[in-house]
DNA sequence: CATATCTATTTGTATAGTCAAAAGTGGATC
DNA sequence: GATCCACTTTTGACTATACAAATAGATATG
């Protein structure tokens, strides 16, 4: 038998991540969920306290409890938003879209990204520069099944994986990062020389086991590293921990 | 006025990461901090929950709870350990110390390192094989002030990484992951050419403060990546495999 | 000897409350 | 209008207790 608390645990985790509750949906009171699950007050605080914990969920004395704002994990934050880091390491830093078009996955490419042959895909390129030189060449497919809002997004406002953020809370990522040799459309791209050392990182994105996206980040192995400093969980987290 | 359970979370994760409670060490059970504490037994389990999710400790029915062996936080993307990770992905490992001297950080070392001059060091360097083929050079550098075992110990049993893993818990660790092209040395010892794309690992850890160790591992670009799976704040694995 | 069974210990989950702290609301007063 | 205070809602911390589940160790059995 399941334990009541993961069982309010997985209900509202899944629907917040079924996108049926958005960030800031209000989510029922301690006092609500008492009576729904016929359980005590500890009970359902457990389960709250671990939602907190799982980033999904804010709550504020008084006012309430509330879907939390997609965020990214800060450990991998670290290597997920170009703009982002640059900025806030004082860097300047634009994007420019190189191509953007519809297509549909045939079914080597389907096959390669472990999802169906025939989806609507949006493929975009797109250079970032930072600083004043390019600095990463990002290829990507965004599952319109998915995310059908993309089909007419121009990302003149914001890069694609910014927009991506606000748009669809995650709930799967694989990352895969290497070293590769520059091939001659990336080199030309990012103006270095074929061979040339390059940072590369694969990204596939799931929302409940569906496909997001799946994008290819190339960098320059001299203009480019990601760093990160970790702290094993600061504060208790996971189960009722009182300051979120 | 602090919580209970924070006060006793505090004092707990104080004694382990000060090394007071080794791993293995048995913490003492509920009813005892119960006394100890004079307070209720769900406020003793709210805190010793929460160490359990900082990966402190682990706790065990009618056994008890016990200070765990320290471990890379889940969350971060790293290689905690090549031999464990290859091994996990099916590849047999080896490893060969190809250098082992001990040394005192000269001021340039020690400003590279954050760390004080003159500090006494055991520098290693260290060849990985997986799967039979040349994998990583890994070149260390481990503070005898912070860990004066280290100074004894041959790693014939258990690679650097690990043995440190299993002596010395971390509370901060800094990641550079870079592109580099392999110079004269390492390719020779990776039996790569020169200027060929390696991945390039740079890590800090440290304990209160005190940096434990620095390691520099570098892999070859075609024969390795690092990759994770990320379920935002659960428990996310993380494999990093040789590539074909 | 090995093996099955019982028992005591320790953690895991849950209840049904209490009291406290934060913070939004509205009302009294200036 | 603006300011301060009391009121109310909602979460946060905690108690004292209960019973369940896992299991190490002792005991009984073949």
């Amino acid at each position: 038998m399941e334990p009541i608390y993961l069982r309010i645990f997985n209900d509202i985790e899944a629907k917040i991540l079924a996108g049926d509750w958005r960030p800031g949906h209000r989510i029922p009171r301690e006092h609500d969920l008492v009576d729904d699950y016929g359980c005590s007050r500890m009970t359902v605080s457990k389960a709250l306290a671990a939602l907190v914990d799982r980033g999904l969920v804010v709550r504020k004395r008084k006012t309430g409890s509330f879907v939390a704002s997609p965020q990214i994990d800060r450990t991998v934050m670290d290597i997920q938003d170009i703009g982002t880091e640059a900025s806030l390491a004082g860097y300047e830093h634009r994007y420019k879209i190189l191509a953007r078009r519809i297509e549909t996955l045939d079914s080597v490419e389907a096959a390669q990204l472990d999802s169906t042959s025939g989806a609507e895909v949006l493929r975009i390129q797109c250079l970032h520069i930072v600083d004043g030189k390019p600095t990463a060449v990002e290829r990507r497919i965004i599952l319109l099944d998915t995310v059908p809002l993309a089909r007419i997004e121009s990302f003149a406002a914001a890069p694609p994986a910014e927009w991506l953020l606000s748009q669809v809370p995650w709930s799967k990522a694989k990352h895969v990062i290497r070293a590769v040799p520059a091939d001659a459309a990336t080199a030309r791209i990012l103006e270095i020389d074929r061979g040339e050392p390059c940072l590369n990182l694969i990204r596939q994105t799931w929302q409940n086991d569906r496909l997001v996206t799946y994008v290819e980040i190339t960098h320059p192995g001299d203009r480019f590293q990601f760093a990160g400093i970790f702290h094993p969980a600061k504060n208790p987290r996971h189960v009722d921990s009182p300051t979120g």
